[in-house]
DNA sequence: TGGTAAGTAACCAAG
DNA sequence: TTACTTACCA
């Protein structure tokens, strides 16, 4: 750390300075929430490449979202000003996936392999396990899915896992299936996501040569979030750092929630003893929050005894103090948040896109999202279901897999008979029967269905189906000499021929419609992918559709309230943070509490700890007496964790309504509290007890379905004096419409709810 | 073969 | 509560 010329570093505190001028070998950067570590990666990065001259293709950034890539690569761009595109910021999936493009006809794949997401995985297991004639009981495809994701992320191989099994009959059994599931998928020219990171740990085991290739490249790696990785990306990590030794890894421990989906936290608490050498540099000073909710979150994650001991100061404003609420029920609860937002919002303290909700399931979101829409103010769900798992997306996409690789047997058989053209299940099953004997692919089969005797009678009917396909290959092959064809035009007749859209608007109903508009939106997407892209190519587009995540759609220049799970919130901030459904039973979750090993526990706090840190001006913590869990009504104890927050930092209330009105006394500071809690633990035992369904008190109306609604101008095609209709308040009369500057503001005279005033591209007002 | 009714498992978190 | 599976009939 030498030369100190570089303009930026008057920004930065020693600390942070230190990260970003130590450059040559391993780095480990602890860096605590809210510490300014994704500024560290950014001048860092600036840092090499203007100071040290390092080129920008020599550095990689590895992060967990493409949002967070791309994110760093704009902050970069400012910083450099050009160079910043050549980078290779990207996740560990997609950085993958790029390298297996290249190489992987050296493990025996083909390069134009599909992805296979949960959903696909669990299609094929599925199948797997009616053909082994195993009790569906004992092996549920989810569960084995899940155990083979495990062993993935620890880089054991099918026979791995027959070996250890050895007397263990049902491991024995899992072994088979992990290895039917393998030949499956790469019959079908497929990889997990997970194989994704193993096949290409592989590739550079077996091809040194290939791994010297990519050495040669990546001279300074860099790795975010990596309390979060796993025994595969480790090992990952370390070929790729085995060149140049320029690693440099940023995590928190206290941060670490992904043990279930295999993130080993010893990955981060032995950095040093697997890169000797490292150096050490802990970022304990909190930018983001007020003194109140970091006083509130150390308070919580203080009571984890498995961590690596730090405390976050910072020199932030004091704030005000942390709201805690209690609520009758969750209908209670979305009504006092979304009324708090409505306030703030009108008061011209904040905008709409200020606000998070967090939860800690996506189940929770329900009531949150029915309240928001009754009082009109935007918002958008993350997470739960991605818009590419949508239902219709995925019938769309299958086809279109077909149309770009024929081998594909998993989407045939999803969209054969989709729309209904009476091919049923036993004709599928003869023709999938029919193609294992004769290791065939199932398209070939059908392709061919008339020359089978089995599929004779259903030929016709398997003819209207290949067709389809076949005219659309046609087209597909003609893409780039034809110019009248694209792939938008492509999905369009593919449309028109499967009448799939036709079928939905049959159907009359809102979800339908729904799911419409899902599809318009995917052309939308295909047609944007065209422009961008000098030559596009089906296959790179079904590739980067299958890789993205649903916080990467987030954007922070729409305004609106954002609801998504703790965990989805991680690496994110917002000024106003809601963390609902604060109850023990729900979080931390009942299975944790009832878990022997206090691991399961602590993670739960990191979580809390997570949630806590994500508020920069004001959280507001709520739970409610009673909450509706799958039809039962649950009555859960205010959370221990909120219990361990200093009582003198918080401020608590009573959710009053006409519902809650009359039930008597106070929140959290009477019944449930207790004493301050100074110890680990609150008394053992369950808080919570579950009655019979019993009369709810909820509206009954249920406002779900696939679609969110996104702030974008609309066009509208109503005037004043128009009959309008609104998903959730039916039919009314046009009173108004004002040209705001994001939107126009409508004034609707319901019939049966009053008048509301409402931005056009949220309410989705259809015309009579 | 496909539609409907009845029955049942699921909600813990994600790429 | 809801989504999905199984059972039975047209």
């Amino acid at each position: 750390m030498s030369e100190k010329t570089f303009i930026e570093t008057v920004k930065l505190n020693d600390m942070q300075e230190a990260a970003v001028y130590k450059t040559e070998g391993p780095l480990l950067v602890l860096a605590g929430a809210g510490s300014g570590k994704t500024r560290v990666l950014t001048h860092r990065i600036a840092y090499l490449i203007k100071d040290k001259g390092v080129m920008p293709y020599n550095i990689m950034a590895i992060t967990f979202t493409n949002k967070a890539a791309s994110e760093m690569r704009e902050r970069v761009d400012k910083i450099v000003g050009s160079g910043a595109d050549q980078i290779w910021v990207s996740t560990f999936h997609s950085a993958c996936v790029r390298i297996l493009r290249r190489f992987i006809t050296e493990i025996g794949y083909s390069r134009d392999f599909v992805i296979y997401d949960a959903d696909d995985q669990k299609r094929v297991i599925k199948n797997i396990i009616k053909q082994m004639n195993l009790d569906p009981k004992m092996f549920k495809e989810k569960g084995i899915a899940a155990k083979i994701s495990d062993f993935k992320n620890k880089l054991m191989r099918a026979s791995d896992v027959r070996e250890q099994a050895e007397f263990d009959f049902k491991k024995k059994v899992v072994a088979d299936i992990y290895t039917e599931y393998q030949r499956v998928l790469k019959q079908n020219n497929a990889l997990d996501f997970d194989d994704l990171i193993m096949k290409t740990v592989e590739l550079f085991a077996k091809n040194p040569i290939i791994l010297a290739y990519y050495h040669d490249q990546i001279k300074y790696l860099m790795v975010d979030e990596y309390q979060d990785t796993n025994m595969a990306q480790f090992k990952l990590i370390r070929q790729l750092a085995s060149g140049s030794n320029n690693i440099c890894v940023v995590g928190d421990d206290d941060q670490s929630i992904y043990k279930f989906r295999g993130a080993d936290i010893r990955n981060i608490l032995e950095f040093e003893k697997q890169f000797p050498g490292t150096t050490v540099i802990k970022l304990e000073q909190n930018y983001r929050s007020t003194k109140t909710i970091l006083e509130a979150a150390n308070a919580v994650i203080h009571n984890n005894v498995g961590r690596k001991d730090k405390t976050l100061w910072c020199d932030n404003e004091e704030g005000k103090k942390i709201d805690v609420y209690q609520a009758n029920d969750a209908y209670d609860e979305a009504s006092m948040i979304a009324g708090e937002i409505q306030d703030k919002v009108d008061n011209g303290q904040a905008d709409y896109n200020d606000f998070a909700l967090l939860y800690r399931t996506n189940a929770q979101s329900r009531a949150l999202e029915e309240k928001l829409m009754m009082k009109n103010i935007p918002y958008k769900i993350i997470g739960g279901q991605n818009f590419y798992q949508r239902r219709e997306i995925k019938d769309i996409l299958a086809y279109l897999r077909i149309i770009a690789n024929s081998t594909d047997d998993l989407a045939v058989e999803r969209v054969v008979n989709v729309p209904k053209r009476g091919i049923g299940q036993t004709t599928v099953g003869k023709a999938v029967d029919y193609a294992r004997a004769n290791s065939m692919n199932l398209y070939d089969v059908l392709l061919d269905a008339s020359n089978v005797s089995e599929l004779s009678r259903a030929s016709a009917k398997i003819r209207s189906f290949t067709d389809i396909i076949e005219k659309l290959r046609t087209q597909l092959a003609q893409i780039s000499t034809n110019e009248d064809i694209t792939l938008k035009t492509i999905v369009d007749e593919l449309l028109e021929l499967t009448g799939y859209i036709r079928e939905l608007h049959a159907e009359e109903t809102d979800e339908a419609e729904a799911r419409v508009e899902n599809i318009s939106e995917l052309i939308t997407k295909i047609a944007e992918y065209e422009k961008e892209h000098e030559e596009p190519n089906l296959a790179e587009f079904l590739e980067e559709v299958s890789l993205v995540s649903d916080i990467d759609t987030m954007d922070e220049d729409s305004s609106y309230v954002v609801l998504m799970t703790v965990h989805s919130a991680k690496g994110l901030e917002f000024p106003y943070v809601f963390l609902c459904g604060m109850e023990d039973g729900l979080f931390p979750g009942y299975m944790s509490i009832m878990a022997e090993e206090p691991d399961e526990l602590e993670e739960e706090r990191r979580l809390a700890y997570v949630a806590i840190t994500r508020a920069m001006k004001h959280l507001t913590i709520s739970y409610a007496k009673q909450r509706m869990i799958r039809g039962e009504v649950n009555y859960n104890m205010v959370s221990r964790f909120v219990k361990e927050i200093p009582r003198n930092i918080v401020s608590s209330k009573n959710v009053t309504s006409t519902l809650a009105a009359g039930r008597g006394q106070g929140a959290y500071g009477t019944n449930n509290y207790g004493s301050v809690p100074t110890k680990r633990y609150t008394s053992g035992g369950t808080s919570s007890y579950t009655s019979k369904p019993k009369n709810t008190f909820g509206t009954g109306k249920k406002p779900t379905f696939g679609k969110q609604f996104t702030v974008t101008k609309a066009d509208i095609d109503y005037t004043v004096g128009d009959r309008v209709s609104h998903i959730k308040f039916g039919q009314g009369t046009v009173k108004n419409i004002e040209n705001g500057p994001r939107d126009y503001q409508v004034t609707v005279e319901f019939d049966d709810f009053g008048q509301k005033m409402m931005m056009a591209s949220f309410a989705k007002l259809k015309k009579l």
